[in-house]
DNA sequence: TGCTTCACTAAACCTAGGTTAATTACCCTC
DNA sequence: GAGGGTAATTAACCTAGGTTTAGTGAAGCA
């Protein structure tokens, strides 16, 4: 896989976005971005460190998730290729990291420095307005999110999950799913029972 | 108190937001505002309607509140003057809101159409970054209050609302700060008779 | 072939928080 | 100052989901 089509799926991306850039004044920007490969179980940045990093996934799928001081995982989300992938906080704000990202199979990403990426394109016509789309979207959905986890029940969630994710049903597990939606491997092991 | 102050206040207010914007440039879009004025208990936007309309406080307090089909209230937030106001996902995605935004005291506001305010300003050097900016920052908090409902007891939520909001104890109810952190008033009663 | 590890299930029990209902304490307004 | 609302509290009881423990089956490996 060449990098210049991984540099056509981002314009793609981007263009989806309503960003409209041509790819050749596009080009010099590619320079800036390493071709990464990550095997599975790899972390592409790491809860409690640094992470300035944005990636733009090439193939494969992530899972974000961090570990709470008493040891319970939860998974704050699912993406994968072709999608950006990055702590918004972590890098915007230049603090550590409050979550991991992780490869749930064998992912291809380009990666940027954020604050390199973001001098670069702001200029770029489209840009951001690209980015406050992409912005609004990813706060819309922690906001449904937000209202799932007080109005609905763990079955209503889980029922929600399967419906909006059914590319992710056989790649993950029922213990990432559990920790997604914010209950035990347990408890959504008896939620299955109960509706077959 | 004049409309000329309440501009003054909204361009200190992006200001801070790193929005570069030199008064006289911004007068010419005054003339597209409307300073409204609601009383206690009023609506600023409804649950199910459209809400096309961006707010900006300049005096008073808001509850962003929504009821399931089931009956029970919830409250998304508050905010209190000066800040932006209004549902992000109604006025840029053109669809019905999802919560109302309800006064809790006489609310003194600006009034903009979404669609007229974002097309005269997104060509104003620095508002587009200073929307991104407040974009992130409404993404961030939410991705703290996700981790809240899912990692910590309502007893901690309370805390961390009563510490994170110290000027809003004696403005709102028991009952309101119940529906916030996701349990009922008698349930954040019993915990504050545990706590004393 | 056995040994280990991990994903999932199942049963018994526990607990945080929901639900219902009663009680008090306020404001209102008439 | 008598009624009617609403806010808050308390107690009794209930339930969704957590916890502990145990068991099964498949995958990986010596």
């Amino acid at each position: 896989m060449s990098l210049q089509i991984d540099m056509e799926n981002f314009i793609q991306y981007f263009s989806g976005n309503k960003l409209s850039i041509d790819s050749t004044n596009f080009e010099k920007f590619g320079l800036k971005a390493k071709l990464k490969h990550y095997q599975k179980g790899q972390q592409l940045i790491t809860q409690g460190q640094p992470a300035p990093k944005l990636f733009f996934l090439v193939k494969g799928i992530v899972r974000y998730m961090s570990v709470s001081p008493e040891g319970k995982e939860f998974t704050q989300s699912f993406a994968s290729a072709p999608s950006l992938s990055g702590s918004t906080r972590a890098m915007t704000r230049n603090v550590d990291a409050l979550f991991s990202i992780e490869a749930l199979d064998d992912v291809i990403c380009l990666e940027f420095e954020w604050q390199v990426f973001f001098e670069q394109m702001k200029s770029q016509p489209g840009f951001l307005s690209a980015y406050n789309r992409l912005l609004e979207n990813m706060f819309i959905k922690k906001e449904e999110r937000e209202y799932a986890f007080v109005q609905q029940s763990a079955e209503q969630r889980y029922l929600t999950f399967l419906d909006r994710n059914p590319q992710l049903r056989d790649k993950i597990s029922l213990k990432m799913i559990a920790s997604h939606i914010g209950i035990t491997p347990i408890a959504l092991s008896r939620i299955r029972n109960k509706l077959k």
